[in-house]
RNA sequence: GCCGGUGUGGCGGAAUGGCAGACGCAUGGGACUUAAAAUCCCAAGUUCGAAAGGACGUGUGGGUUCGACCCCCACCACCGGCACCA
């Protein structure tokens, strides 16, 4: 078979009878099926895209064989820095670079034969979609959840950008690696923090791995404890604190504030002021060279000034030190020296006092610090009660007072947005004198992007050296106002983008329709890799939570179940480039065809894992392939009258039926190689009919093979196609039903046991299968080589586990 | 430090608590052939044994169970994430 030819003649096939184009009329049966959409980078496609395209397409194709509506949409990411710093380098245009690189994937990708919905194809560099980004954006901004504010920022020296927390790694920039430096700046946020308790509390009801949802539950960070005030000694004013340790709050000897705190100029008496600055001017500096280190050793310096503790009225002198973070909570902490590591560190090293207030609840010694629940001591009514009984009755104690309260505390921070970029989607900010920040108007919408030639970072959005985009009018007034510079993070325009897919086509005048969203969506099935659990895949949530909440929408999350693949390496064991791949996907597509890569993908590395790339095993794919090919041929062509259903064709039943089952199994759970492992038992079963059987049952044996075109077409579909119109039948395989399981044939008659006296095996034989327990044990005692091994012996217990084993335990 | 994951032959990898290593690669052998290629078949965890057969085997140590790769406890190694979060 020539491999290239039937892959071109079924690719133009399918594409003409538009075989797998997607009905919106027939919901019933829908399933959206959506692999992450990547950026137009201009590399020409990889084997990991193969990978991943190739493979998730087989599972969609799987899933249109069992009857459903397969959404499967796609498109490309194409605002953004590696598409722009790509345009940099090369001297090209950023649009130019984008659409030429886009028809490049699309025509690459298309060759993959995948069952893409082309008709739907989103590009978020287009102004009828970046429009809804530019809406989505004012919604927010209306609501009070896009806001400004003077922030400090990521800032990369190297790319002229404020970045995300998410996109610094190791106090690095994802990108090119440069030292990142903390600059307090003006900024656009999205105000996520207010979705932080359902973000967390959602994640129970959706179907994906535990490891993302550990992750963003470790990203949502939350932390339930209470703020206590601490009034200041000398003057008017208080300090507040978060603690999830309140049990503790009698042993406070002494308190820290973040040395970017506000208060801190407030705090520090003239005697102090001197070594005060020195030493916040020093915490600054080392924010940039060693932010990340938790080796450091706690330092800080004195105030000189003092707190009252609430409860015992004790003085406490104010620590500024940089170990306290200003962005978290409140910025200040109480420090119990012993029973917090740190606040023992620290108390240690400036010969602070320190307070025993717990011991253990077994009434052992305990060595300091002490920092598990414990018993209370020296916390007047309260000693004896526990730790988790303390945390709430002091905290109750408090609340009295008016000294304290309950609080709930989240790491989650708001999502900075705004970059100081060129190739992204505008934000639709004007600035008038008369009015000042004013959205613009919705039906101005979209805000374009102009086509600049000097789009150069420099720390300034590039777009405010473009006079005529700058210059408009207000939206409000009328009088002449200046447009804001910056453009949005990619992340915004990816965060919605599933909910566009389905309207995409036509829908011009509201960003989705309500009715057809709520029976699209959520995603049924949404692939992609795990690096985006705290960025895309967060944020995509916050935005279906805050379009339902604006009545876009009725449902929660957008996707219900989330697969993660693995990522397919170089033989140097990093990630798949050109330099350490010999061979691009093209070369083998060409010697040994497109399905036999996608079979050997499939079956030589678990897809949740991946690993390395070994080419090794796809000749024997091809082989594998022309064994098939033979034997189906051959069957299928069949003519005998033999009508014979014996042991051999019964056997033949029970794999097939048996691979039915396993292959099923192997698609729903991303097990694509066990599935094609079935394919192969299968076939060797099939030869070895074909070989023992002097006269074959023809028709039998022709019903056997056309089962096993079907259930290999998701993995090799152009191969299927055309050995299934070889057979005489009819346009297309994908047409068919995934052939049901019959239960029946895979259970046998017969079944061995094995029969244990003592747990030592003394006999296996056949019993039937339809067998109860009663008469299994009968059958079994009533043998020779048991009766000899019991030898007259009382029996104890007697197990029996159907079908397998049985176990008699004597005296 | 905290959270999550993984650990099975020479290799990729299978096993609702029930014959561990399916399926395949690499390996060895056989059939067909003048020969080779192609094709088809067989063997194969380790170890002792000529063989029949036995012993040991799923990172380590315990436990539950008639029975554990699988469940529980402790530990080790590797990978990923978070990391002074009060």
């Amino acid at each position: 078979m020539d491999y290239l030819k039937i892959e071109e003649k079924w690719n133009k096939i399918w594409e003409e009878t538009n075989l797998y184009k997607f009905d919106p009329n027939k919901l019933d049966k829908k399933f959206y099926l959506l692999e992450m959409f990547s950026y137009p980078s201009g590399a020409s496609l990889h084997l990991g895209h193969w990978w991943n395209f190739g493979l998730s397409d087989s599972f969609g194709r799987f899933k249109r064989l069992q009857g459903y509506n397969v959404f499967q949409p796609m498109g490309f990411d194409a605002f953004g820095l590696p598409a722009e710093n790509y345009a940099i380098k090369t001297g090209i245009h950023p649009e130019d670079s984008t659409r030429h690189n886009i028809e490049l994937m699309e025509k690459q990708l298309r060759k993959i034969g995948a069952t893409f919905n082309w008709e739907y194809e989103l590009i978020t560099c287009n102004p009828d979609y970046y429009k809804w980004t530019q809406w989505l954006f004012i919604q927010l901004y209306k609501k009070g959840l896009a806001y400004q504010k003077e922030a400090p920022v990521n800032y990369c020296p190297s790319c002229n950008t404020i970045i995300a927390n998410e996109q610094v790694v190791d106090g690095r920039c994802e990108r090119c690696d440069s030292e990142i430096i903390r600059k307090n700046m003006k900024q656009w946020f999205f105000k996520i923090t207010d979705y932080a308790e359902e973000l967390l509390s959602g994640l129970d009801k959706i179907d994906w791995p535990e490891k993302t949802k550990a992750l963003q539950r470790n990203w949502i960070g939350k932390s339930v404890g209470a703020e206590v005030d601490f009034e200041l000694e000398n003057k008017k004013g208080k300090l507040t604190v978060f603690t999830s340790r309140a049990d503790t709050l009698y042993g406070v000897t002494f308190l820290v504030i973040a040395p970017e705190h506000k208060l801190v100029k407030e705090l520090v008496t003239p005697e102090n002021k001197k070594v005060v600055d020195e030493y916040i001017a020093n915490s600054i500096k080392k924010d940039e060279i060693t932010r990340t280190s938790t080796t450091l050793e706690k330092t800080g310096v004195f105030t000189g000034s003092y707190v009252i503790n609430p409860l015992t009225g004790e003085k406490v002198p104010v620590f500024v030190a940089d170990y306290v973070i200003s962005t978290y909570a409140t910025g200040i902490v109480m420090g119990v020296a012993c029973h917090d590591e740190r606040d023992f560190d620290f108390a240690k090293k400036y010969n602070l006092k320190t307070k025993q207030v717990l011991t253990s609840k077994d009434g052992k010694e305990v060595k300091m610090p002490y920092c598990q629940y414990g018993k209370l001591v020296n916390s007047e009514e309260f000693n004896g009660l526990t730790s988790e009984e303390a945390k709430v009755k002091i905290v109750e104690k408090l609340e009295k007072l008016g000294k304290g309260r309950f609080k709930t505390n989240y790491k989650l921070r708001d999502w900075s947005v705004a970059r100081q970029r060129y190739w992204g989607c505008p934000i639709p900010i004007i600035y008038c004198d008369h009015c000042g920040t004013v959205p613009e108007d919705e039906s101005r919408l979209p805000v374009k992007l102009p086509h600049i030639t000097d789009y150069k970072p420099e720390g300034e959005g590039p777009l405010g050296k473009c006079d005529e985009y700058m210059h408009t009018t207000c939206p409000k007034c009328g009088r002449p106002a200046i447009r804001e510079a910056d453009t949005l993070d990619t992340f915004v325009c990816s965060s919605f983008y599933q909910l566009r897919y389905p309207e995409s086509l036509h829908n011009d005048k509201e960003i989705f329709n309500r009715d057809y969203v709520n029976k699209m969506l959520p995603v049924d099935c949404y692939v992609g890799g795990v690096e985006h659990a705290t960025g895309h895949l967060l944020y995509s949530r916050f935005i279906t939570k805050f379009l339902r909440d604006i009545g876009c929408l009725d449902f929660d999350e957008p996707f219900q179940r989330l697969f993660h693949q693995g990522m397919i390496l170089g033989a140097d064991g990093k990630k798949m480039s050109k330099r350490n791949t010999s061979k691009t996907a093209d070369d083998y597509v060409n010697k040994f065809g497109s399905d036999a890569l996608r079979l050997h993908m499939m079956f030589s590395l678990k897809y949740a894992d991946g690993g390395i790339w070994d080419d090794a095993g796809i000749v024997h794919m091809k082989e594998f392939m022309e064994r098939v090919e033979r034997i189906v041929l051959k069957w299928g062509k069949l003519t005998g009258n033999v009508n014979n259903y014996g042991a051999a064709e019964k056997d033949l039943d029970y794999v097939l039926h048996n691979a039915i089952k396993e292959v099923a199994n192997g698609y729903e759970s991303f097990s694509f190689n066990t599935a094609v492992a079935e394919y192969m038992k299968l076939v060797n079963a099939m030869y070895k009919y074909d070989q023992n059987c002097e006269q074959i049952n023809a028709k039998f044996a022709k019903d056997v093979a056309k089962n096993l075109l079907i259930l290999m077409a998701p993995a090799a579909p152009h191969f299927t196609e055309e050995l299934w119109e070889q057979l005489g039948e009819k346009y297309s395989i994908f047409n068919q039903h995934y052939p049901v399981c019959d239960e029946s044939k895979i259970v046998l008659d017969e079944v061995e046991i094995a029969v244990q006296v003592n747990s030592k095996i003394v006999a296996r034989m056949l019993v039937p299968t339809s067998a109860d327990n009663t008469t299994i044990l009968n059958i079994v005692k009533q043998d020779d080589k048991v009766r000899s091994q019991l030898d007259g012996k009382e029996v104890l217990k007697e197990i029996v586990v159907p079908k397998r084993l049985v176990n008699l335990i004597v005296k």
